[in-house]
DNA sequence: GTCTATAATACGATAGAC
DNA sequence: GTCTATCGTATTATAGAC
């Protein structure tokens, strides 16, 4: 049936979003994907064929998740700077996340960029859904000669506050750090 | 021979530090290591029992290069500021490299927080050797109460400019965020 | 669509001759 | 100290029965 199979691979999908997340790219193998789906080794293959197939299925699916979150957000807030402080408060919601794994989209764009870079080109576009909505907030606050500097700007600030905050386990410094973003575009 | 066997176990490290960094620690094998140093694989385990030790050798040999390096900094410029803006201007010197394979430091650490916490505890320390040096500058600057904040905010914008020059391979970024970084120093 | 069995390869690691 | 040969395992991937 196809919506037997359609279930199937949504749940191989959501899976490999996880672990890919968690454990990185390369050290996740089939295996690992086909237990945690609870989908036999074999009847794998029938959805994916390659692993390159599963990672291009997973970075579309949380494309789709991060579209969705920012019309989310435009209905929220029709304020250009409260849109932004809530792009920062993700920091803060995803703590114990990025405590434990860092950024998805970061991590996920480090690890490719060593040996993958065809993959990585992908991947760069979940940062790009990022800087292309922030860019349209900066216009919008008046900033129509910077807005591009300013959303490169925020996304490399939230970025480095993701890495060491990982690397230290340090959810103060998390904290600390998500306060003076906000106290920077409050100052803009 | 010591002396054959020493400079056959530098030429491991030094060939293991560089494909560590180009290709992940995970993606390198030991056979791009033994190739890389031209030494046979089987004679490989004379010097490394495992790719563990490898791995300790090589950021022990990365932290005693950040160590000369600094040492070396101190002797260059005695001003504290003088000496933060040349940790700055690292980006600018390591440019072609951040850009395709981002910081070294930055993308150990990455890697190896997902599944092997033990070995990132151990690549942590080589944030640490900075993060104290720019501690003790920033003191030596007069900021007594917030060193340590602003020791951590400028390794984490660091790490941040690292990360998206080599997302977007782009080096106008670099320049630009380094010369801000640059101006913030001189600000404080 | 689902499963078992298995091919084919690369890997980390070891044994032992020289 | 150096080399060849090889083990055991895990991996990606396929073939084919049901």
């Amino acid at each position: 049936m196809a919506e037997k199979g359609e279930a199937n691979r949504q749940r191989i999908v959501d899976a490999a979003n996880a672990l890919f997340y968690q454990k990185g790219y390369n050290q996740t193998s089939f295996s690992d994907i086909a237990e945690a789906a609870g989908v036999a080794r074999g009847n794998f293959y029938y959805y994916f064929k390659t692993k390159d197939d599963i990672l291009a299925a997973v970075i579309i699916h949380r494309m789709h998740g991060i579209e969705l979150m920012l019309e989310d957000w435009e209905r929220q807030f029709h304020d250009p700077r409260a849109r932004l402080k809530r792009y920062v408060t993700i920091l803060l919601n995803s703590r114990d996340d990025i405590l434990r794994y860092g950024c998805p989209l970061g991590t996920l764009n480090v690890e490719l960029s060593k040996t993958q870079l065809q993959q990585q080109s992908q991947a760069r576009e979940m940062f790009e859904l990022f800087r292309i909505w922030l860019e349209r907030q900066f216009h919008a606050l008046g900033h129509q000669d910077d807005a591009r500097d300013l959303a490169l700007q925020l996304l490399a600030r939230s970025q480095g506050i993701s890495l060491l905050t990982n690397v230290y386990s340090d959810p103060a410094f998390l904290q600390r750090e998500a306060d003076r973003l906000s106290a920077w575009l409050d100052a803009l």
